[in-house]
This record gives structure tokens, C-alpha cells and sequence, in this order.
RNA sequence: GGAGAGGUACCGAAGAGGUCGUACCGGGCCCGACUCGAAAUCGGGUUACCGCCUAAUCCGCGGUACGUGGGUUCGAAUCCCACCCUCUCCGCCA
């Protein structure tokens, strides 16, 4: 969420930034809608201090014995023109918001300005792609063959875009969640995290899931209550409505959790395989930062996310994801992708970015700053990474002739010393 | 699921229709005094949000907020209704 006395006295530059994202916004409405809303909401504290004092005064005269009658009927007349006007005011609060609530994030200035994914800018390469002698194989038919992967079993349990991991394929996804959280807490300074798997609509509005996204989520139904799409929603909220110390920033968090997300609109696409599915693990890390230095904290979180496919020896890039491509809480968004030998590409395994304090003002996350006043943090956070599409990239990047799969060595410890994957 | 208790400032906690939400009292925190220094003690200070004003996130003025939303009333933390949450006991349960 913007602040609506930034975008009133910013229009232009507002109205210039959100523009880079493409779509339509209603900034002049929103100008509109809240000088409406301003007059009115002066009209009635007129009203109530004057209600105010005549209540006052009717006190003081009932005490001595006075009849004020005739005062009490000028109040609730008062009180009643309040009553009237307090609905126009929660009327147009209610336009106010859904147009405020509607409005995305300024890119900020560092981003690169473009229409879609196309115009995305890579940023850096680490690693080569494998090379193979032999046609390599998709994880479907790596996974299947190696008996670690049932696709056709998991459409029995829950339906389409679920999986089933077996034996060693559920040893290895279980090893990355651990080794991934070891790196984060050991080596990078987060401090684990282990959140409800779901949340409320609150949390879901902070992080800017809801309202525009709800057809994304999924809702346990009879209830206020839905499925995580991402840690970020309950890792984030962990601080909602919170006031911080300026000393105790910047916060950093890791956590496991499954993710559940509906896919909705995305028919057709990666159908097959673990690339997009309704349920899948991730581990996420999440920062609270001072506004000053936020950026620093985006590099060094995306550092944090790449090195965990650098110990396992993956070849990734970074993008920095243009305007037009970036999500609708983000200002700032690194993509970082891994290389998938059978789709010749690569394909994103996490996404880093930084809110400003576009969360932090919807979800209420303060902190005190030098002069002890009162600011809205900054939020971040990023995929440490998606363990799913890690698994995956692990078994193209790593197969043999023969089918089986080396483990990376980073990987090893947490697989009982194995060090392949065989039939 | 059943029964009960409770949600008031940073924390504990009082207030039970108007003269104190600059909210009894206690603690914390900040400043000062005492001290070589500290502890103890003593004195002073310390809610948030919104609007107006403004160069200003200072000051000043006004408004709102006692879990949330309604209602009664000239006036509600206080009375009424609904809902949410927390705690205790019982039942069930990994």
C-alpha cells in the first residue's frame, strides 16, 4: 500500500513510476476520493467538538439542578446529523481503500523499465551447464525410472499438479530442506522459523495477497483461515502491528514450509513434472530492515539464496525482473534461475525482492527510529530456495548414462553419505 | 465440544454513566540530584493514530481509540447485543 499523502503530493512522479508497470491505476480518483474524504471527515470532528462541549456543559448544569432540556435536543440532533454524516465518511473510506488497496508498488529507480519478461536484464552467471555425451532426460523420467518419484499415484490421493516422493526422492527432498536451513542459520545469521501453514486474511492483506489475489490462495472453507502460498505471508506477519528497535534491525528470518497455491489461470502451463505444482516445500528467508540500507540487505539476502546452488554446484543466473514483470507488493525483484538441461533453459528457483514499506504500512510493522519516532520498516525476502525445483534441477543436472544421479557432494551428509542416486 | 474467568498505556493493574485516556497505584524506561563511581533514595518526564495549521516528522488546535462491530443515552471504558481472542477446569485427541 502507498501512502495516499505521498501519492497526493507526488502525483506526477507517481503517476510516472506506476505507469513503467504498465496497466491502469486510479491515481486521480484516489486524489479525488480522499480530498472528498478529508472534507467530510473535517465536518464531522467540527460536529463531535462541538457535541463535545455541549455534553460538557449539560453535565454541569444537571449537577446544579438545572433543566436542560432544550440542550439535550440540540445534542441528539447533533448526534444524529454525526450518525449520517459518519456513514458518508465510511462510504467513502470504503472507495478510498479499494482503489488505494488496487494500487502496486513503485518500482524503484534502480529497475529497469519494460513491458514483460522479455526485458528482463541478466545480471550475472555462475557455473557452466553440464554437458552431456547421452540425450539427457527430464526429471519425470529420471525420477520414475529410479522409482523415487510416482506422479500417477499422487493424482489418486489429492488430483492433478500434486506429487508423491518415494524412498530416496523423499530422503533428498527432506536433506535439501535441512541443508538449506543449516546454511541459512549457521553460515548466514537467520534464525529459524517454524510458522502456522496457514493464515488469516489479515496476514494475507499485509503481505498484499489479498485482496486482489484471492483467487491464487486457497481457502479452507466455513473459515477465516487459508493455505500459505509462501512463508513469506507468516513470517512476515510475525511483527504485525509491532513496533521494533531500530537497534534490533535488521531481523532475519528462515523458515521451511509447504506452499499452496491454486494456479489458478495457469492451465496448460508446465504441465508436466514438479515445475508448478499445488503444493511444494521452500524455504524462505525474510528481513526487516531500517529504510536506509534496505538495498545492501536485497544483494546480500540474493547472495545468500545463490550461494546455496553454488555448494551444490548448480549453474544459475540472476535477473533483475523489469518493471513490467515484477509482482504488484515488490520494488525491486532478482529472479534468481537454474539451469534445466532438458528444457535447454533456465528456469526461476527463487525470487528476491524488496517492499520498501509497502507491507510494513499494511500490515502495521514499525519501528522506532534515531529521534525515537515512529517509521514504517522495510520488508524483504526471498526463496533459499524452492526445494522442489531444486530436487529437480538436482536430477538434470547431475544424471549419468545409466540413469542414476550423483548427489552433490554439499548434499552427502545429509543422506547418510550417499553418494548416488540408483535403480 | 461443555463450564467458568478475562481482554484498559511498554508491563502488571484500578476505574462500574459526566470534574481527568496529559487513565488510581506499582514496575519499567528517559533526564536530573545525592555519590569517587554504583546501588538504594529523592525530584521531574514518558500513549498512539488521524485531521487542521506549518518549510517542518517542532509547536499549537481539534478529533479518535479501554479486544472488534453494533445499540441505548444529551453524554459510554462503564449499560445492552453480537462476534473475536486469551487463560483455567472437564471431555476428546497426536
Amino acid at each position: 500500500m502507498l501512502d495516499k499523502n505521498f501519492v497526493r503530493e507526488n502525483l506526477d512522479l507517481v503517476k510516472e513510476r506506476l505507469a513503467t508497470r504498465g496497466g491502469r491505476y486510479s491515481l486521480d480518483e484516489l486524489v479525488s476520493v480522499d480530498t472528498e474524504w478529508k472534507k467530510a471527515v473535517l465536518r464531522s470532528e467540527e460536529l463531535r467538538r462541538r457535541r463535545n462541549e455541549a455534553s460538557e456543559a449539560i453535565g454541569k448544569l444537571k449537577r446544579n439542578g438545572v433543566d436542560t432540556s432544550e440542550q439535550q435536543a440540540t445534542v441528539k440532533q447533533i448526534s444524529s446529523e454525526i450518525k449520517s454524516l459518519d456513514e458518508t465518511v465510511q462510504a467513502i473510506e470504503e472507495r478510498l481503500n479499494s482503489i488505494l488497496h488496487g494500487i502496486p508498488n513503485l518500482p524503484d529507480s534502480s529497475v529497469p523499465v519494460g513491458a514483460d519478461e522479455n526485458e528482463n536484464q541478466e545480471i550475472r552467471r555462475w557455473g557452466t551447464a553440464p554437458e552431456f555425451d547421452f540425450d539427457p532426460s527430464d526429471h519425470v523420467d529420471l525420477g520414475t525410472n529410479l522409482g523415487i518419484l510416482d506422479t500417477d499415484r499422487a493424482v489418486k490421493i489429492a488430483g492433478a499438479r500434486f506429487s508423491l516422493l518415494r524412498g530416496e526422492g523423499a530422503l533428498m527432498e527432506r536433506a535439501l530442506i535441512n541443508f538449506m536451513l543449516d546454511v541459512h542459520t549457521l553460515d548466514h545469521g537467520y534464525q529459524e522459523v517454524l510458522t502456522p501453514f496457514v493464515a488469516n486474511s489479515t496476514s494475507l492483506f499485509g503481505t498484499g495477497n489479498l485482496p486482489k489475489f484471492a483467487q491464487d490462495l486457497f481457502k479452507i472453507e466455513g473459515t477465516d483461515y487459508y493455505l500459505i502460498p509462501t512463508a513469506e505471508v507468516s513470517v512476515t506477519n510475525i511483527y504485525q502491528g509491532d513496533t521494533l528497535d531500530l537497534e534490533e534491525l535488521p531481523k532475519k528470518f528462515v523458515a521451511y514450509t509447504p506452499c499452496f497455491r491454486s494456479e489458478a489461470g495457469s492451465y496448460g502451463k508446465d504441465v508436466r513434472g514438479l515445475i508448478r505444482q499445488h503444493q511444494f516445500n521452500k524455504v524462505e528467508l525474510v528481513k526487516f530492515t531500517a529504510p536506509t540500507g534496505s538495498y545492501e540487505e536485497l544483494e546480500s539476502l540474493t547472495r545468500d539464496a545463490e550461494d546455496i546452488l553454488q555448494r551444490l554446484g548448480l549453474h544459475y543466473r540472476v535477473i533483475t525482473l523489469c518493471t513490467g514483470d515484477m509482482g504488484f507488493s515488490s520494488a525491486k525483484t532478482y529472479d534468481i534461475e537454474v539451469w534445466l538441461p532438458s528444457q535447454n533453459r533456465f528456469r526461476e528457483i527463487s525470487s528476491c525482492s524488496n517492499f520498501e514499506a509497502f507491507q510494513a504500512r499494511r500490515a502495521n510493522i514499525r519501528f522506532k527510529n534515531e529521534t525515537g519516532k515512529r517509521q514504517y520498516l522495510h520488508t524483504l525476502n526471498g526463496s533459499g530456495l524452492a526445494v522442489g525445483r531444486t530436487w529437480l534441477a538436482i536430477l538434470e543436472n547431475y544424471q549419468q548414462k545409466d540413469g542414476s544421479i550423483v548427489i552433490p557432494e554439499a548434499l552427502r551428509p545429509y543422506m547418510g553419505g550417499r553418494k548416488s542416486l540408483k535403480k
